[in-house]
DNA sequence: ATCGCAACTGCAAAGGTTTGCAGCAGAAGT
DNA sequence: ACTTCTGCTGCAAACCTTTGCAGTTGCGAT
């Protein structure tokens, strides 16, 4: 029924081979005939059928895009933003959401491999070892983890954590809790070193509890449990499960940030509408969205089939890190302790280096 | 690079016919010989190409579902029932994100159509004609609106509108807003539609206030209109308007449910975790999701090609409506005048049939 | 007049898979 | 012993497009 490139060859006269190349190279037929065969495709509504194109030249013109879990609202900008890099260099993203699972996101790596000339994996869960195998099937970028040999782009959650617990630090807190996310996550590993790194920097306590799933119940389900610890500080893994911890602690008659402070990490939009508003570590996740699709398709410029150009054998791995800053709002206050030092403690913390 | 059903063939020693049916036709081949197929194809790490696949079968096993805006927390639910639904099916769903611009959905239409089996258009912000021209070139389910001619499902928002206004009005509530939503938007027809009715049979004003963009952002630019309107009383499009609405009331000073009731719909995660708490219209969308996959692939069963089997010419079109419900929480609260009557309000709204 | 060249177009192979048809062996039925 | 059937396998066409190569035409240059 839809028509196909042969449709429009007989209606208009010319070979097949015309039409093909009236579509993909315009300048290579007469400007006469190419209006001919365009008016007739046009008026047989004829697109070209994308999956034969793909078999032949092996691009598809399709990024895939896995998230972990599409609910959280860490990602809708990130992907906002990939989807409007990609459409600017004429390709289209395909989201998938794993619901945190590895098993399905091995699965889905191997469903879309021949459908995507490449995929951004978006915090994902599976082990090291098997994303590295699995990118030998097809292009690989990672979010928000580092896989040695693979091109990523991460955020510098470290330097977040590590400036979130000066803040508190600096309010006169001694008695952190650190909110643990999901297991498996990179990002959690990074947060958890470098708070742990700066917490003894500054000669406060950290505590660290988890691993919790990384949503609004993964916080709620905590507050008791952050209660019963005594800290005057928590630091969570995202702003979602910061809002569920307040929002529990509140149930429970502790209020924020009189009694406890609470510090997210992400700066969703939702941040900054909730009751007290929250203090986060903001992440430039719209960067991170357009770098993704930028290094993907680095390589791209119609190398038809194999590894880019012969000679640069291996593809370019890049690591781009973003900076992320503190954004003080109103869900952190003093605490029971003096101010350590005047000077900004940031200075008393000359360990390793950015990233 | 990748192995083809060639080398499998080579390997095994049988023909790739064979080959091809120990993965699309199991039975039809020698549990030994399959076996020993299986063993090579594992060795080798072949994959059927299911581009190659798609262009012979006419199938891709695909389904591609476009929403208006990724950010808005009421489409997660929906996505994730409609993978998990379309995953025990062995389909896969491709999410694509239109930025309610009618441009973009024209063009991702097209750009799907070859490349999945069906789409899901959620929300969509084009004109009824164009969805229908659009539905020739590939199947179609709608959500969210009605297309005549077209398979749909829907929530009963109408029924929701009715169900709200009666409950402002039993709180003694009698000027009413209505914060609108997108244009373009059947819901928000529907939800003006239904809350005029029911305000003009509980004998409350309503006074509509709109178009505007669905979003927190939305909701916060009308706070101030809303205030010097003199209403005691709000229906938002939805809860993310709502929730923006009442952050900048109370910027203003306006105290909400003690100077103003606010309503909400869609009855998102998020509207339980504001202050107050939101009272809403609970739409039930995963409910929807599972919906909208099962229509698109009731008539899928192996029909190669066509428009499933000759004999029944037209598609059945069904058109599902989902239940909705009223959920009060703490945004609401008595209104200035005396509750109308004694009697349920309902009992006053005989008009037209649920939808 | 001839040649070279540019611009355009047609030919046919290729890409990886599915599938109707035909072939084959062996078993079962008569 | 002959046919019929069953179970399995191979053959080759088909799906729709792209692209290297070769062919045609017309033009300016020699």
């Amino acid at each position: 029924m839809p028509a196909t490139i042969r449709d429009v060859a007989r209606a208009s006269g010319v070979h097949i081979s015309t039409v093909s190349r009236t579509f993909s190279a315009p300048h290579l037929v007469n400007p006469e005939t190419r209006s001919r065969v365009l008016a007739c495709a046009e008026h047989l509504g004829y697109r070209p059928n994308r999956a034969a194109r793909a078999l032949i030249t092996g691009r598809t013109h399709n990024i895939g895009l896995m998230v972990a879990d599409i609910a959280n609202p860490f990602f809708p900008p990130l992907i906002k933003a990939a989807e409007s890099q990609a459409r600017h260099r004429d390709y289209h993203i395909f989201v998938t959401d794993t619901n945190e699972d590895p098993a399905v996101e091995e699965e889905l790596v191997h469903a879309l491999a021949k459908q995507v000339d490449g995929l951004l994996l978006c915090s994902p869960r599976m082990s090291n070892d098997l994303i590295q195998q699995l990118s030998r099937e097809v292009p690989l970028v990672v979010v928000n983890r580092h896989v040695t040999g693979l091109p990523s782009v991460v955020m510098d959650v470290g330097q977040g954590a590590r400036l979130a617990i000066e803040h508190l630090s600096g309010l006169g807190h001694r008695d952190i809790a650190l909110l643990g996310g999901p297991r498996g996550s990179w990002t959690n590993r990074e947060i958890r070193r470098a708070a742990g790194n700066a917490a003894r920097a500054v000669g406060a306590t950290l505590t660290v509890l988890g691993p919790n799933p990384p949503t609004e119940d993964g916080g709620l389900a905590m507050a008791e449990q952050v209660q019963r610890s005594g800290v005057t500080a928590v630091l969570a893994y995202n702003d979602l499960m910061a809002i569920g911890l307040i929002e529990r602690l509140d149930s429970l008659g502790v209020r924020v940030p009189s009694d406890i402070s609470v510090v997210g990490i992400d700066d969703i939009a939702l941040s900054r509408l909730t009751r007290p508003k929250l203090t986060t570590v903001a992440t430039p996740t719209a960067a991170a969205g357009r770098a993704a699709v930028d290094m993907l398709l680095a390589h791209d410029p119609s190398s038809p089939r194999g590894r880019s150009i012969a000679g640069d054998g291996r593809r370019t791995t890049a690591q781009v890190t973003l900076q992320t800053e503190l954004v003080i709002r109103d869900s952190t206050g003093p605490g029971p302790h003096r101010p350590a030092d005047p000077g900004d403690a940031a200075a008393a913390a000359p360990d390793g280096v950015a990233s």
